[in-house]
RNA sequence: GUGAGCGUAGCUCAGCCGGUAGAGCUCUGGAUUGUGGAUCCAGCGGCCGCGGGUUCAAGCCCCGUCGCUCACCCCA
């Protein structure tokens, strides 16, 4: 007797039903198609790195998943390998080690699964997609980068039809200028930027003690900073109200990038609509320092960002001594997935990619049933056929379980006059084709109307 | 890492004041010959997370442990 192994799901890795995974799919090959079709080149690093490569930018060390080997001593192995936490430190070691091979502004997406040990919760996971595009300059970069940033992300969510989204832009110069000006020293603005970040998500009055007892912020900053961050009003009057603002060079700095960049997102075709100019927006990584962008679903502010991203002024700083500044976003694909699963926004269907089964009524007739099925993917159909004995009742009862849209039947009455049955498993339907001209008939059925 | 809650059938859950387990859904089969999704009938399915304790008796009470979920931290 074998000893049956309970299976269970291990938490913070999700797997999903093929249902589910044929959505999560199409999902993908929008954003590479929409990656793709504004020049990204496609990359692929491994999915470990040298421990001294993924510590170097400092990260949370407790996030990262070491190896070790299963026969070994663990200790020796344990120290050297990690599996990758996100993209953009492994993209920074790429960078550095192939730079003369490289073409700058070098542009590339990259959709991989990372790792991150931290505990799961909803929409957090231990295993999950990332997307990432990033362009990175040598010694400088455009800030037409960062204007081409929202439209790739507008041209995204606009395919995937998921509701209508609002991308948030601001530069992190207009913060941590103000935060300059007031002589707040350098290493307490990340925490300030951190809390301002939440605004959101816990409210302006409780940023607002927040900043005063805990970071211990004086009174006229906080309020200063929580005006800032909460200007409202169109495009032109919200950098008109920045312009007017005097916060010293690095704030100026900031809100005339921040102008810039804006300005050339319109002839990249974002629509008013899809931006908003938002200085609460700061994201909580350190390595931005200019643009940063955060994308909320409008119906769903409380799915969260489903996209975010910046400008870093050095990538790989401490792999290459080249300045090479870059602007980049990611999608938290599995997140996102997820959630719009779990809000039903998205909605599982089929359970297969197969547009029609092949059933086998009378067994006899095999070459024939094999050979349809061949024709029909040659005319690019997905064709599956329904390989077990069983009564045609069964067959049926698979395809409307696994959701085909059409079935084809032939017994000896079809075969004798060179025909099929091709039924419509929703409308019930059946048609009877000429095997001669199965391929177009299908391909008829199958398109909409 | 910190805090809270929860572990009963594949899934969602019920189970009273302690008396050795139940529903719905799913799944499988059937309602005659080459036709599914609806309905009806039948059936499969449980070391009540694990270990210990209290008790005549524990799914229920107590302790521990593991797991899960949520929140915080942080982030996609």
């Amino acid at each position: 007797m074998t000893e049956i192994i309970k299976p269970r799901p291990i938490s913070g890795f999700p797997e999903w039903l093929p249902s589910e995974k044929i959505l999560e799919e199409k999902m993908l090959g929008t954003i590479r198609k929409t990656f793709e079709r504004f020049g990204f080149s496609p990359l692929e690093t491994p999915a470990v790195e040298r421990n001294e490569v993924l510590t170097s930018k400092g990260g949370n060390e407790k996030e990262i998943y070491t190896l070790a080997r299963l026969a070994g001593t663990p200790e020796d192995d344990a120290k050297e390998y990690s599996l990758h936490f996100d993209l953009t430190v492994p993209l920074a070691r790429y960078v550095a080690q192939h730079f003369q091979r490289l073409s700058f502004p070098f542009r590339r997406y990259q959709i991989q699964k990372v790792w991150r040990g931290e505990r799961p919760q909803d929409g957090r996971f231990r295993e999950f997609y990332q997307c990432d595009i990033d362009i990175i300059g040598e010694e400088n970069l455009s800030l037409l980068a960062d204007a081409e940033i929202p439209s790739v992300i507008h041209q995204i969510f606009s395919a995937m039809e998921i509701g209508d989204f609002i991308i948030k832009i601001n530069n992190r110069k207009i913060l941590s200028g103000f935060l300059q000006f007031h002589n707040i020293p350098a290493e307490r603005h990340n925490d300030i930027l951190r809390t301002i970040d939440k605004v959101e998500k816990i409210g302006r009055e409780k940023v607002e003690r927040e900043l005063s007892s805990v970071i211990g912020l004086p009174g006229e900053c906080v309020t200063g900073l929580l005006d800032l961050t909460s200007l409202q009003g169109t495009r032109e009057e919200v950098l008109m109200r920045l312009e007017s603002l005097d916060y010293g060079d690095l704030f100026r700095t900031g809100v005339f990038e921040l102008r810039e960049v804006v300005e050339n997102m319109e002839g990249l075709g974002v629509p008013s609509g899809n931006y908003r100019i938002d200085s609460s927006v700061a994201r909580g990584l350190d390595y931005y320092t200019g643009t940063v962008y955060e994308t909320n679903l409008k119906a769903h502010p409380d799915i969260g960002s489903i996209c975010s991203g910046g400008r870093f002024d050095n990538l790989a700083g401490n792999f290459i001594k080249k300045r090479l500044p870059g602007v980049g976003i990611s999608i938290g694909l599995t997140r996102l997935f997820s959630r719009l699963l779990a809000a039903g926004i998205v909605k599982p269907g089929a359970s297969t990619v197969s547009n029609i089964l092949v059933t086998i009524l009378d067994r006899s007739y095999l070459k024939e049933y094999l050979a349809i099925a061949t024709q029909l993917r040659g005319m690019g159909l997905n064709a599956e056929v329904y390989t077990e004995p069983k009564a045609l009742k069964k067959q049926l009862q698979f395809a409307s379980k696994k959701g085909f849209k059409m079935v084809l039947i032939a017994g000896e009455n079809e075969f004798r006059e060179r025909k099929a049955k091709i039924k419509n498993m929703e409308s019930g339907e059946e048609r009877e084709v000429s095997l001669d001209r199965l391929g177009e008939e299908a391909s008829l059925l199958l398109s909409p109307g």
